[in-house]
DNA sequence: TTTAGCACTCTCTTTTCGAGAGTGCCAAAC
DNA sequence: GTTTGGCACTCTCGAAAAGAGAGTGCTAAA
């Protein structure tokens, strides 16, 4: 009968998640003897595995076969037995270079952070651009003629955020005129949420004459309706990247994965899916955003159930109360959780400062 | 022996492409005689199937094998034999008004494009952000400020592009302040290209007294550094959709390709790679940016030997003289030319007039 | 408690075999 | 000369069988 975990087993178990990782086999008694020279006989070992398997850590997939490591032991690993590692200096140096070298461009950011967490974690990356939790505020307009009977705008928010538009003239305008325009909307919609723009433009549409030229009204459209695209999509966009480096994982490959390349070809497609679509996540991000530190959700912990295979990693990075998004990585539950979890942590502490410098905030992040 | 492709010879090589892009099995003499209601026997059938495969407009896989066509044949097929029809006029409008929904939005229309053609093709499809054949020029800069020690810069240029970027502040600066800084540099710069940009800098570096202020030599600077990075990220930006659409296609799917799974799986990665990467598609796109018309490149037809199975329908769009860019679908050869032909000849005419509109250009594409 | 020995189980691979599909060819029919 | 029925031939596909190998679980001894 099983005693608890022991010292012994809690040792034998981090070794077999560890074999599991880096070989994508079921571990047997023999090799974790020869390989780790363990001061024991195979057969010690194979009982101490049947124990961890009756508490629950590790499972067979048939009589003879290696133990593979359940959520359970995945989870226990996490928490109990895993080195707490950080990214080496030099791979620290080398991203926070990359960084630099796209200063100034946040939409840049995103992407970098993505690719450089698919390359660390060897596995598919998920970013969601930084966001206020207030509502998007008006900041002022900017109108620049392309040609005679087109303008562009460009709508400035607050907390950095710009959008821009083109817009057909009805008539031909000069720089002056549009320059007017474009600083009389500023001024009247000036620090406005969508709500409010949209009041005033009922309001106005009520009285008898309008407070504004046909111009004028049809560039405050133009305002609510970018603020409402905005808002409308603004929960949804998560930029993903890494799908080829977690599409190498073995998982992926029948030849390795020792089981039906049917399957295999099916878990590729689902894996597209996920990513593509953001289902599977749609509930783990806004958690992530409400919890501080790093998440670990580990295969069927997720209540979605296509996602019973995967684990993901995600942390909150960005400002306390002004801005915030959330990046992690997603893969195969067999997953190299020390090194992702530290990338994850280093690139979010990273991101965190980078957005206080915007943001001027001097609340540095702990880790960086 | 051949005597040439007959017309019933063409008759049965269309009917054979046909049902071969319908159900991707090879095509068997008995099946063509009995789905299209031949009133010849099957083995007169055989004979001219014989005869094509002599010609090189088909080919065998094994000896108790359908037909099945060769790339030479589906040439044929798309110059010869081809129905050439439009996409239906409620799916046109359907697309026009999604079109509509995000007039005024340029990035939009590129990801609608993408997304449009991979539905209608079901297959991957590729874009290009239109491009000026000309050098980027400058038009203005606004300065915005974030708060105290931080600003946003928003770069205007010919042609409607936007570009932002954050910049630190050295010292606190008043609206006021920023504005005719920005005022000043956006005369000083109005019109120029990047070389005269950086020569400006160069110039004001060398003599003694600077023409420009600190702040408004940061300005420049990051400016320069803007045009720089743009003109070199301008060539190999290639937005793609429906990588689900193209691997949902039998072609991926052991069980229906009847073969090997592992080579199922190893052709998916590599068709990600090839979309994520753009190799293979290299060559192609310049070449159709040069091409009136939709492009139609078949298998082997592209040097690139990663793309020996796959197809590609290319068509420029755009305003010429103005801005231009590509965009098409990629897919097995065993594709639905007609009906990719036409989507694609269907979105590029679209995206052309919505450009000849922004460009005020009032030469409309033919179609549409 | 640990260990050696060994039977047992299950998978994975290879081989074999038969069924089925479809062709190619020949000789007769039109 | 073209078309067609008949039929042998070829090759694939799937199922079944057999053998090898891996690893466990159990037992009994150290």
């Amino acid at each position: 009968m099983s005693s608890g975990l022991t010292e012994r087993r809690q040792t034998i178990l981090k070794l077999v998640i560890q074999e599991f990782v880096e070989t994508a086999q079921p571990v047997a008694s023999e090799t974790l003897v020869r390989k780790y020279r363990l001061n024991v006989s195979p057969a010690t070992v194979r009982n101490e595995l049947a124990a961890l398997e009756e508490l629950g850590y590790l499972m067979h997939l048939h009589t003879s076969a290696g133990r593979v490591p359940t959520d359970i032991g995945y989870r226990f690993f996490v928490e109990n037995l895993m080195d707490r590692t950080t990214l080496s200096l030099p791979e620290q140096r080398m991203i926070r270079h990359q960084f630099y070298q796209v200063r100034g461009e946040l939409d840049q950011w995103i992407q970098l952070a993505g690719s450089v967490l698919a390359r660390t974690a060897q596995n598919a990356s998920v970013v969601t651009p930084p966001r206020s939790a207030d509502r998007l505020r008006f900041r002022q307009v900017e109108l620049v003629a392309i040609h005679d009977t087109m303008a562009l705008a460009v709508l400035v928010f607050h907390g950095g955020v710009v959008k821009q538009q083109t817009m057909a003239l009805d008539v031909v305008r000069s720089p002056d005129d549009l320059r007017r325009c474009a600083a009389r909307i500023s001024s009247v919609l000036a620090d406005l949420e969508l709500s409010d723009v949209e009041d005033l433009l009922t309001r106005d549409q009520q009285q008898e004459g309008s407070e504004f030229g046909e111009f004028e009204r049809q560039v405050l459209d133009l305002v609510a309706r970018a603020m409402d695209a905005f808002e409308a999509q603004a929960q949804e966009q998560i930029y993903s990247d890494g799908l080829i480096e977690m599409l190498s994982q073995p998982e992926f490959i029948p030849a390795l994965a020792r089981e039906d390349a049917e399957r295999a070809v099916e878990r590729m497609r689902r894996a597209l899916d996920i990513l593509k679509s953001g289902r599977g996540l749609g509930l783990l991000i806004p958690q992530a955003l409400a919890s501080d530190g790093v998440q670990v959700i580990i295969g069927g912990e997720n209540s979605a159930d296509e996602m019973r295979e995967y684990s993901v990693i995600l942390a909150r990075y960005g400002v306390e109360r002004a801005v915030t998004g959330v990046l992690g990585v997603i893969g195969p539950t067999r997953m190299a959780y020390p090194r992702s979890i530290s990338s994850v942590r280093y690139i979010s502490s990273l991101m965190s400062d980078l957005l206080a410098e915007l943001y001027h905030a001097d609340q540095r992040s702990p880790e960086s």
